[in-house]
DNA sequence: CCAAAAGTGTTAGGAGTACACCCATGG
DNA sequence: CCATGGGTGTACTCCTAACACTTTTGG
C-alpha cells in the first residue's frame, strides 16, 4: 500500500487553448509571463482549480477573467501531468479549448509589451512548461473536429457569408478548399438558414446565413458530418 | 487571489477500463469493492497516482498490477473531476483505456464471489462512484476509434483470421459486417501479411494473418483510414 | 467600364453496399 | 456424406474531386 509520502496531494491546474480566426489565420490566445519560472515567456493562461469547484467550472471561469467572454464552445483536451513538467513541483493540468467568433474576440493585437495577445499558430514564439506540446496537440484536435462536427461555426458570428465559412475551414486546415464543391456539400447538409444581403468588402454583395442547429440535431443521429 | 484554503490540494487518481473480447462480446474487467465507500459494488480498477509517477506509468502500474500484463495498447481517455464524485473528498481521476489481446486476458470469468471477473459492456451490473459514465463513454470511443485507427488488432492475438478480425469489429460496434465487403476493404488496405493455415472449430481451416505496422506506416500519411 | 468578390454545373473515378454460392476439412 | 465454417465477384449507387465563366455591386 502506498503511504501517506508516496500518494502526495497534488496540485491541479487548467489550461486554455484559446483560437479564434483573425486576418484569416488560425490564432491563439497568449500571455506573457510576470513572474519565473519562465519569466517573460509566453504561456497558455490558465490557473489553478479552487476548493469544490469542477474542472470545467474552473476553465470557465479562467476564461472569462483572460477574455470576459461567456457563452462559448469549450472542450477538455488532455490531462497533462509529467513530474517536472513544472518546476516548482507536482502540477497536472487539465488543458481545455475554447474556440471565440471573430467578433467577439476581445484583444486587438498589441505590441510585443502586451501582457496578452493573439498570435498565429503558425507563427509564435516559445511557450513556457510544456505549452507548445499542449498547443500543438490542440491544433491537431480542432483539424479533426472540423471534418466531423460543427465546431466550425463557433469560430463564426452568428451570421456569417459563405465565403468567410470557407476561410475558416482553409485557417484551421491549413490548406485551400475548391469553393463549388465546398457549397454543395454545405447545401447539401441542410443546416444553414439564408438570410438577407449585405455587401462588405470589393465586390458583390455576399447573402448571410445562419446555423440551424434545429436541423443538425437530426443529422447527427443518422451520421451524417462534415466531409471536407 | 485564491488563498491557500481556495487551491486546496487534490488527490489524482488514475482508473483503468480494459477491454477484451471474450465469447465474441465486448467486455470489462471490473473489480468488487471490499471496503467503503460502495462497499460490495463493481467498480473500475484504479488507485492513487504516486508522488514523482507519471499518469500513464500509475495506469501502467495499476495495470500490471491487476492483470500482470505489460506492453498493452493504452490510451488517456478524459479527466473526470466534479466536486462530489467521490463521498471522501476531493478526487480527480484521470480515466485510461487499456485494450487486451484474448490470449493475454488473464482471468477466467469466475464466480459472482470472485474479487474480479469480466463483464459484457452491455450486460454489466451498476458501479461505483461515477463509473458508469466512465465506461460508456470508454465504448463510445473504442466505437470511434476503432473506425479511423488500427486499435481493432489490439484485441486480438498476434496471428489470427480475418474471421476473428471481423468478430471484433462486430463485438465492438454491436452489429454484424458483411463477410465479403470487410474482407475486401482490408485487403485493399494491404496491412496484412498472410501466414500459414491453421484449422480451429468445425469447417475448412482458415489462413492466418498478421498485422504489419510498417505498411500503415505509410497509409497513416495518406489518411487512409478504416471505413466500416 | 473596370476591379472585386459572389455565385453556379458537369463529368469521371473511386468507395460503399447489397447479395448467394462453392470449397476444404473432420468426423 | 454431412456438418461446419472459409472463401470468393458483380452491379448499382453515391460521394468526391477537378475544373471556368458569368453576375452584381462600387468607384
Amino acid at each position: 500500500m502506498p503511504d501517506r509520502a508516496q500518494r502526495a496531494d497534488t496540485r491541479v491546474t487548467v489550461d486554455l487553448v484559446i483560437f479564434a480566426i483573425r486576418e484569416a489565420r488560425l490564432q491563439v490566445l497568449l500571455i506573457r509571463r510576470a513572474v519565473a519560472p519562465f519569466e517573460g515567456r509566453w504561456a497558455l493562461p490558465g490557473g489553478f482549480v479552487l476548493a469544490g469547484e469542477g474542472l470545467e467550472a474552473a476553465a470557465l471561469r479562467e476564461l472569462e477573467e483572460e477574455t470576459g467572454v461567456r457563452q462559448v464552445y469549450l472542450e477538455q483536451l488532455y490531462t497533462f501531468g509529467d513530474p517536472g513538467r513544472d518546476p516548482r513541483g507536482r502540477v497536472v493540468t487539465v488543458a481545455y479549448v475554447a474556440l471565440i467568433a471573430a467578433d467577439r474576440a476581445p484583444l486587438e493585437a498589441g505590441s510585443d509589451a502586451a501582457a496578452a495577445r493573439w498570435w498565429p499558430v503558425d507563427d509564435r514564439p516559445p511557450l513556457a512548461f510544456d505549452h507548445d506540446k499542449i498547443l500543438d496537440y490542440a491544433v491537431e484536435r480542432l483539424r479533426n473536429k472540423l471534418e466531423y462536427t460543427t465546431v466550425g461555426f463557433q469560430l463564426l458570428p452568428r451570421q456569417f457569408t459563405l465565403t468567410a465559412l470557407q476561410q475558416v475551414y482553409e485557417a484551421v486546415l491549413g490548406r485551400r478548399l475548391d469553393k463549388r464543391n465546398f457549397r454543395r456539400k454545405i447545401a447539401l447538409l441542410g443546416i444553414l438558414t439564408p438570410l438577407r444581403e449585405r455587401r462588405t468588402e470589393g465586390g458583390r454583395p455576399a447573402r448571410l446565413y445562419e446555423f440551424s442547429a434545429r436541423r443538425f440535431e437530426k443529422l447527427k443521429d443518422k451520421g451524417i458530418l462534415f466531409p471536407f
